[in-house]
DNA sequence: ACATGAGATTTTGCATATATAAAAAATTTG
DNA sequence: CAAATTTTTTATATATGCAAAATCTCATGT
């Protein structure tokens, strides 16, 4: 009978998004700088691709505010400045705010369950030193939060503004002075949700975020 | 004296942000329809330029959710749905919160007075009978209190889920009856902002977008 | 020293060409 | 006649071509 492989086909995936996600990659980890030029042939034999895919994977780049476009010179990796951080934080609190008061209202108690397990998990990989592993990990407990929201579009623009610190929030996890700290406010977290407290869980959610937000203003700060 | 002319040599817009704006227009006013295809060459030939252009336009469109990518199919205009639209609208009064929260703390007399002005001429072009006038003074009268909060990137995302709504909101404004509680609102949410009164300046601003979204949710589902 | 400007070079912006997948139409076959 | 198969058509995905604008280089005149 043989053939039990179901190729999943689905896996294509247009270049233009391969290249999309490639250079949001790399402007989110720092290997393209900000005020760096992305020139398109240059870009293009990098990757081996033509420069149509490079083209319109900028153009995404362009309405997501990772680059810069001054027209007839091309596109830059934007400029990331502390008041353009503030911005996205202010925001980000406001959407994880609404985030978490939805979740207080949507998630049964099998999401629950899956959160502490998550919870759990952070706690362990602390122990291991692998910060790429933290930082999927918490990832994974906020997701969690996120996806009980069940509203799509709240969802997409979490996601974005997470990424856009993916650096900070490294950086803020490397600091073992915090990880008790962490903890506490996940289990925290938690406990308000579980209870369907949603006030206490936005100010939960409120003053996990303003703790990552001393250490990245330093960062950024120091870094200039 | 003499030539006091400072040529603004800005006015030039690559084809493809002419393209990306009419399909945009095209888009939320309805003239392209929710499960229309975008057929490249179709609109190559309508707006008379070539692929390029357009292909880079509709990139654009799909990261902002207005089209639907199919892989190797091409793009249609995105459903949308009651859902969508709720999660738009839980979003946008997240923010809309937040930008009245900032606005208390940062906006200045001038500012005030300024919001003021704006709902008078609100008011007056509701005596004339042109819905754009109306839904135009009313963008005004928001706009001043987006650019207070002095954060790019909440306006931009304001910007954009306003954007969404366009069809539905001329419809709300449409109706006659809601004219005087619209200038209501108008009035308190500028009393309240001028106390920096910060709660209440959210509460109204709250009220002010749940009176839409009845009309809205009625019209879309009429519609269907 | 320094502005300047002609010419060479690079880079974008848009158009067009080629390749390939998907859909539609036509044809065969049971 | 209907289901299956082949052929044709259509549309996207990617590559390449070309002109215009921007940038660079460097010699020249003040």
């Amino acid at each position: 009978m043989g053939t039990d492989f179901q190729v999943n086909m689905n896996e294509y995936l247009p270049l233009r998004d391969v290249v999309f996600n490639t250079l949001r990659q790399a402007i989110l980890r720092g290997e393209l700088k900000p005020g760096e030029r992305l020139m398109e042939i240059q870009l293009a034999n990098k990757l081996g691709v033509s420069r149509t895919p490079i083209r319109e994977a900028i153009r995404k780049l362009e309405l997501e505010g990772l680059v810069l476009m001054i027209p007839r010179r091309g596109a830059e990796v934007a400029e990331i400045t502390e008041k353009s951080l503030r911005d996205v934080l202010e925001v980000r609190k406001a959407l994880e705010e609404l985030a978490v008061e939805l979740a207080c209202d949507r998630m049964t108690e099998e999401d629950v369950a899956g959160l502490k397990e998550a919870a759990k998990e952070f706690e362990q990989t602390l122990e291991g030193g692998d910060v790429t592993e933290y930082a999927e990990a918490d990832v994974k407990f906020h997701d969690i939060i996120y996806f009980a929201t069940d509203n799509q579009r709240l969802i997409q623009l979490l996601y974005n503004l997470r990424e856009q610190m993916y650096r900070y929030r490294v950086e803020y996890l490397k600091r073992k002075e915090v990880h008790p700290i962490l903890l506490k406010e996940h289990d925290y977290i938690i406990q308000c949700i579980e209870m369907h407290d949603k006030e206490n869980a936005k100010k939960a959610i409120c003053t996990h975020i303003e703790n990552q937000e001393k250490t990245v203003s330093d960062t950024i700060r120091t870094k200039k």
